[in-house]
RNA sequence: GGGUAGGUAGCGAAGUGGUUAAACGCAACAGACUGUAAAUCUGUCGACUCUGUCUACGGAGGUUCGAAUCCUCCCCUACCCA
């Protein structure tokens, strides 16, 4: 196996990143004797498949663990399957419904196949912590525990700010640490990496080896991602998040949505580093921010479906917003009656989720068919094989005609 | 086991016998505006057979003309004491 130079790989692994712990010297020492050894590193990252959407706060980390890839190392993405069966330990005291095993696995091949969006697919290797973290007895559970003090527990910012707030802490949560850290015991890697909100974690980790007597693993932590609207971070249940599976209309709709003091920041994290087209964006930002923000969201777009979708959608958007024109692929719902109530309607098609909300959409004038405001709670709209288009709201759009009889 | 403070709409949080489907904030939805799905402003925001009806304030009973608000029992959460 062939690797870069020492200090390009440096260079290259370091950008970005927020923390490399305990420190770089160690990283370098790691990629030293790998070179002079001509064995790849490990480098582990944790997915949680409750949650299998992923968005580009995840491409963050996964973006790094691909630049480990090209530079020659190994990958392992490593599916929680064994501790989202018990069930999520962030959430407060809500019980977040546990995963089957059947669900974690399937959850974790979805993952996978986001993931490889971005990594490397044939060189990724993936495994299932439940393999090792199922196998384990009680009695090595308590051994694993009395690695670890509940004095240090509490340091984790997380666990202290909800001691402080007399929000409740199960004793499983604990275990979520040691569990975690297991898995890196288990697998000898040389290198985690994770979030900011990981690096309580993947200390433990490095301890956990320590105690174990394997050489500790080097942490590195990678920002978070602001999400849409600015401030907090990306966050599905925060509904600022864009996602690997959006559509390519939606996902370039919600990169152009950003605040513009972002472009930077979404343009540096969020792209392949060796990009030409980045600099053309960073260029760009102080004179037309605008045209920027079209460019990185093209770029965004592309990624994650192809060049021709990312144009597509760009045109898609300004028909919507700039031309105010109901676009051209709409999906096209087929009924049988020649005729159906407007409120029926909104609600077979999805497009409101009760009565009550459907009648609002109406009083609120949103509901347009073909061009025409509906003024009227009761309208019965007529359907025919030629499809009328129903618009609810700004940016809902669908297709409704008679289904064709033979 | 004992004590204290709590459990209110998607979330956070007021209200402690009577115009209360329940203030306010966030989220969500809609409208205006905008380069934008941002920001800002405005409106909506339990359901339904919708100028009315029904269901709701941890659960079950009870007091009352009337209860989220008072009483009883139960369940749940945090903290303190043991």
């Amino acid at each position: 196996m062939l690797f870069p130079p020492v200090q390009e790989q440096l260079d290259i692994i370091e950008r970005n990143t927020i923390e490399i712990l305990s420190n770089k010297e160690e990283l370098e020492k790691k990629l030293i004797s790998s070179m002079q050894s001509g064995k790849p590193l490990k480098i582990k990252f944790g997915a949680d498949p409750s949650r299998p959407d992923l968005h580009l706060g995840h491409s963050v980390v996964l973006r790094k663990l691909r630049e480990f890839q090209d530079l020659g190392h190994e990958a392992i993405l490593i599916i929680g399957d064994f501790t989202a069966m018990i069930g999520d330990p962030s959430g407060k005291s809500k019980t977040r419904p546990q995963l089957s095993a059947e669900e974690a696995r399937e959850n974790g091949l979805s993952y996978f196949e986001q993931a490889s969006k971005i990594l490397d697919h044939e060189k990724t290797t993936i495994c299932y912590n439940s393999d090792w973290l199922g196998a384990m007895t009680f009695a090595d559970v308590i051994k694993l525990s009395s690695h670890y003090t509940v004095a240090r527990m509490l340091e984790r910012d997380d666990f202290e700010r909800r001691y402080r707030a007399q929000e409740p802490i199960s004793v499983h949560e604990f275990l979520y640490p040691l569990a975690q850290g297991m898995d890196s015991v288990h697998l000898k890697n040389d290198v985690e990496l994770g979030g900011t909100d990981q690096k309580f974690n993947l200390l433990v980790g490095r301890d956990l080896q320590r105690e174990y007597g394997i050489a500790p693993q080097v942490c590195i932590t990678m920002p978070l991602l602001v999400g849409t609207a600015g401030g907090e971070k990306m966050s599905k249940s925060l509904g600022n998040a864009i996602c690997f599976n959006d559509t390519p209309a939606d996902m370039y709709g919600r990169v152009l949505s950003i605040p513009d003091t972002l472009i930077e920041t979404y343009c540096k994290l969020l792209l392949p580093q060796a990009e030409k087209g980045n600099v053309a964006i960073l260029e760009q930002i102080v004179e037309n921010p605008r045209s920027a923000k079209r460019l990185l969201a093209k770029n965004i777009v592309a990624l994650y479906s192809s060049q021709e979708e990312a144009e597509g959608a760009e045109i898609h958007f300004d028909q919507l917003f700039i031309h105010k024109k109901a676009p051209d692929n709409i999906e096209l719902f087929e009924f049988d009656g020649p005729s159906m109530p407007i409120i029926d309607l909104l609600i077979t098609l999805g497009a409101a989720v009760s009565k009550s909300e459907a009648r609002r959409m109406v009083q609120q004038k949103s509901v347009l068919v073909d061009e025409r405001k509906i003024e009227e709670i009761d309208e019965l709209i007529e359907l025919s094989v030629e499809p009328k288009i129903i618009r609810a709201g700004k940016r809902r759009f669908f297709k409704v005609a008679t289904r064709k009889t033979f």
